[in-house]
DNA sequence: TCTAGTTTCTGACACTATGTCAGAGTCACC
DNA sequence: GGTGACTCTGACATAGTGTCAGAAACTAGA
């Protein structure tokens, strides 16, 4: 019976996947609020009321999105970082690669603009939202990391002093950066501004502030 | 006749712009998803289909105070940018005064965050819509001005050459700061950075890719 | 193989909110 | 005081959420 009641956990395991990997595909052709519980439901080929079993509310189904989101994203940081050189370039790398992982996973980042535009109180975090947080701290994590890398070989300034400040501050700004260009899109391209310019240029202007005093010119890029 | 039609048409402007207000009052004290409708009516003492008649719907409403939101923040960033001397320190200025605004509407604030965070298509765009559009371009407006001044006066590196990129790129960064300042404010006081330092830190951090490469040093403020 | 117990799952229900509409109420003008 | 236009409402249809009693499936001991 020990046996059995490991398999049954297993499956439980899998049954909790099934429904998050229902939930994407649901999300991936409506918006939160028009994604419907019975749709979930009916990809997972499963009552909605054990989707209720599974996750309290919608909320929670989309936290658990969430947490995919984070650790995909963060593997996607690694990779990307390992594949520069210096410190600045890692960090410029990361931006971009957010960037493109939200073009790539469109449901993801939605998941993810939805969770930073809540309030995130938590006097007491549910598991999922533990499990968030846990994720997100990951990723800054690399952040973090990278600068500090750059803050040793020079190519970011050495008195930037709170490398876990600037990788928030990074994040926020991406962040918000990738929320405009998706979202008014078509406001930019009115203004004649293409989005990929735009992003360009944005991560070049925040770049600057992470460059040594001394030297004004970009280091160098591997 | 012509006189009575003229009265009418203001009582009706009026009735709008005191649902708008109604609708604030109840997003003061509940987010989107849980204000209702009916609430909405209720303190604005009118059926709830008197609301449907004057707003297609809940998002069509917050489009409204979209509006007003706007319009409030230009006219903050105005008397902000007068208070200062050099672009620079206008420019700055801006992002403190986009903080503080924020801490100080937080409905406005908010309702902001639900527009940047929804798409904004607009093959045909409703009134409202339009509305928001100008407001927003108005604000964006003052931003570019005062890049422009910046410029002129040595403060701001002259290579900056797309200041309207510039503007929608500090914009997009300073939202994404408040998004996580505000919604995250436990997160940050639990890895020891209180918010107000947080945002000071950031600010600091992206107004240095603005700063003209020759001096490193922050041009003096006004 | 039967059965009692446990876990997984579902149909049906209560509830709540949205958006609509026929028509009641109000007012200016004739 | 009748008429048309405009403002407003009660009541309804619709739709989605979250819950719960109990059905179904499975496990394991007798």
């Amino acid at each position: 019976m020990e046996r059995s009641q490991q398999r049954r956990h297993e499956e439980k395991e899998q049954r909790r996947e099934a429904i998050i990997d229902a939930a994407e595909q649901v999300l991936a052709t409506s918006d939160f609020d028009s994604a419907r519980m019975e749709e979930v439901a009916k990809v997972a080929r499963v009552s909605r009321a054990l989707v209720y079993l599974y996750f309290k509310n919608k909320q929670e189904l989309d936290l658990a999105i969430c947490v995919r989101a984070l650790r995909a994203l963060r593997q996607h940081f690694v990779d990307s970082a390992a594949r520069h050189a210096t410190g600045y370039a890692k960090v410029a790398s990361l931006g971009h690669t957010y960037i493109q992982f939200a073009k790539d996973f469109p449901v993801y980042f939605a998941v993810l603009s939805r969770f930073e535009s809540h309030p995130f109180d938590t006097l007491e975090p549910s598991s999922t939202e533990l499990a968030v947080f846990e994720a997100g701290s990951a990723v800054h994590a690399v952040t973090v990391e990278c600068l500090q890398i750059g803050m040793r070989d020079g190519s970011i300034r050495a008195d930037l002093e709170q490398p876990l400040s600037a990788a928030l501050s990074l994040w926020a700004f991406v962040h918000g950066l990738i929320q405009i260009a998706h979202n008014k899109q078509h406001f930019l391209e009115q203004v004649g501004i293409p989005p990929t310019q735009y992003t360009d240029y944005a991560i070049d202007l925040v770049m600057r502030g992470l460059r040594p005093v001394a030297g004004t010119r970009a280091p160098s890029d591997a």
